[in-house]
DNA sequence: GTGAAAGCGCTAACAC
DNA sequence: GTGTTAGCGCTTTCAC
């Protein structure tokens, strides 16, 4: 139950040369004869050396190891975008530590520190806002940071996401399109930055487009889980909007499963369009007509462009973006579109 | 951009002691006299000192971090487990390496490999089976490692589980009790020792007890995923089952739409009993009656046994068996219960 | 192509 | 209560 054993110094021993060499070996330096390098690996397959990742952190400086800040694994766009991320990483030979904000900042606080403890070599950071002391944090940090599905404010970190702005005016426009004026607009906190100055922003686009005027009461705010979406749904009824985007998927089944148990039939009498286009979006019934977005490939992305930031290369675009789209599916009337 | 600049030596020059008594200060080690404890927390502010935690896990041997093989992020009843797991590392301050595997033996392998070069002090392994692979890296492996919602057929490894085979019995029991008598069952693979030597039986046991004769053709092997749930239920309905115990809930979720879309009703025509009781058996409609299981302390009781064997305690049980129970919803008809 | 030796930043005896 | 001193297992100059 010991850890570690065979270190690069049994292997140097066992195979008569310096660890020097076995260390070229392991780490595939050219510099080492074809004979030695045969030897040394015969005796590294019999000892079972596995080069311990700790020693060589310390004394190389880079740990290959990235921290993964995520609101909660268990919501499902975050889980998405995590998976993008991890098989970038291992295609880099990169392993992640994850770990859990729950969107508190005390928290997010705590876990950037220890990541940095850690020694990681750069993180990849999710949330939905983003505020001063995690700024500093991110100052503090003496690795890049590349935020996920989240937009800075003041554009100082890197990040991958879609243009929420136009997404939600285009989605928006689809429902006016439809005769709808009467528009709910469902979404997380309006404090949150991506909310106020972009989704929020693309929805009143729209209106304008159309000569709706916007109607604050219309504009409903939950915390982007299922829950809070079936208790809005009552709320949304009652404020006798017609049709409704909501921002995210688990609120908007939330919201379509809400509005059925209160006897609105989707989509004759009520028609709704969601974000994210996650799994759950076709899980609903009737399913849940989308804007499309790359959730993983967001992750990905954000990922290959912490790779280049550690290797010190050169971002062509600081703020990536990605194309986004939109699927037509149940919860919208077909003869609309 | 340069990492970690300020040491432990830094500290100790500046607070004019040892690096000795530096240590002992961060360590909350008792014996330093409040006075010195106290300028050396002056002089760390000051510094801005982090520990340096690699170097603190070469010099200790160990890491406070552990490792989580997992097989989807992606998948919600393995999220919820490895929220589990991270919420209990957090509060014993470990952090997680997390790394997918997609039940792919290599990649399971290769990734137990990595965290042992971490020189993780643990690993938590989920996933839907256990060959002699794997187990012989459960041997290498110089640290404990703990299953999470997986059962080890030899009984070797530490585990939490909750008894699936009663589990299906019961769930199968009241599908009878309501008078079906061709039950479908749809679990995953059933080369896999949970399904064929756990569920199945259990699904068997309840069908003995109602002399009800065991049929293979009404059992399905699926990929625990929607989609495979979905392309199912045609095959289910060309079954002439009458009801069906779905092994997981996504796959559940794609069987009952399926049937709907098939022009099935359920329940009035056909009932449907699931496994997880995840977030997604709530969302489908009508909504999947479910066996129930704490998936979260699943993870969070595996994460707690892990440490205590990093602390080399006693496990009163090897094998821990957690509560399942059954909630009733709309798959199944209100009057049968 | 290979080796010697000096760290990397910390912990853990052990001494005082 | 505090300091000294070896390492922990590797990478990385710098020689040769």
């Amino acid at each position: 139950m010991d850890k570690q054993t065979v270190t690069i110094y049994d292997v140097a021993r066992e195979a008569k040369v310096s660890m020097a060499t076995v260390s070229r070996v392991v780490n595939g330096n050219a510099n080492v004869k074809a004979e030695t390098k045969e030897k040394v690996n015969a005796v590294i397959a019999k000892l079972g050396y596995r080069p311990n990742a700790v020693a060589r952190g310390l004394a190389s400086r880079r740990t290959t190891t990235i921290g993964v800040v995520i609101p909660d694994v268990t919501n499902h766009y975050f889980a998405e975008l995590a998976r993008g991320i991890d098989d970038v990483a291992a295609m880099y030979h990169y392993q992640i530590i994850l770990a859990n904000s729950d969107e508190s900042n005390t928290k997010e606080i705590q876990v950037m520190e220890n990541l940095l403890g850690k020694q990681v070599d750069g993180i990849v950071f999710m949330g939905n806002i983003l505020n001063d002391d995690i700024r500093d944090e991110f100052k503090k940090a003496d690795v890049p940071v590349v935020l996920a599905g989240l937009l800075d404010e003041y554009e100082e970190q890197p990040s991958v996401n879609i243009e929420y702005r136009s997404a939600m005016s285009d989605a928006t426009t689809r429902l006016l399109q439809a005769g709808h004026t009467k528009i709910a607009f469902v979404t997380g906190d309006l404090d949150h930055y991506m909310n106020k100055a972009h989704k929020l922003l693309g929805y009143q686009d729209a209106l304008a487009a159309y000569d709706v005027a916007y109607d604050e009461k219309l504009v409903f705010q939950g915390t982007y889980d299922y829950q809070s979406g079936y208790q809005l749904a009552q709320e949304i009824k009652d404020s006798e909007a017609t049709a409704a985007i909501v921002a995210n998927d688990e609120m908007a089944a939330g919201v379509i499963n809400g509005l059925t148990d209160a006897g609105v039939n989707v989509p004759d009498d009520f028609e709704i369009i969601t974000g994210n286009d996650s799994k759950v979006a076709v899980i609903t019934r009737p399913q849940l007509s989308s804007i499309t977005q790359p959730i993983y490939d967001i992750g990905a992305v954000a990922m290959r462009m912490l790779t280049k930031l550690m290797n010190h290369e050169e971002l062509a675009v600081n703020n990536i973006v990605l194309p986004h789209g939109y699927v037509d599916r149940g919860s919208t009337k077909h003869d609309n579109m």
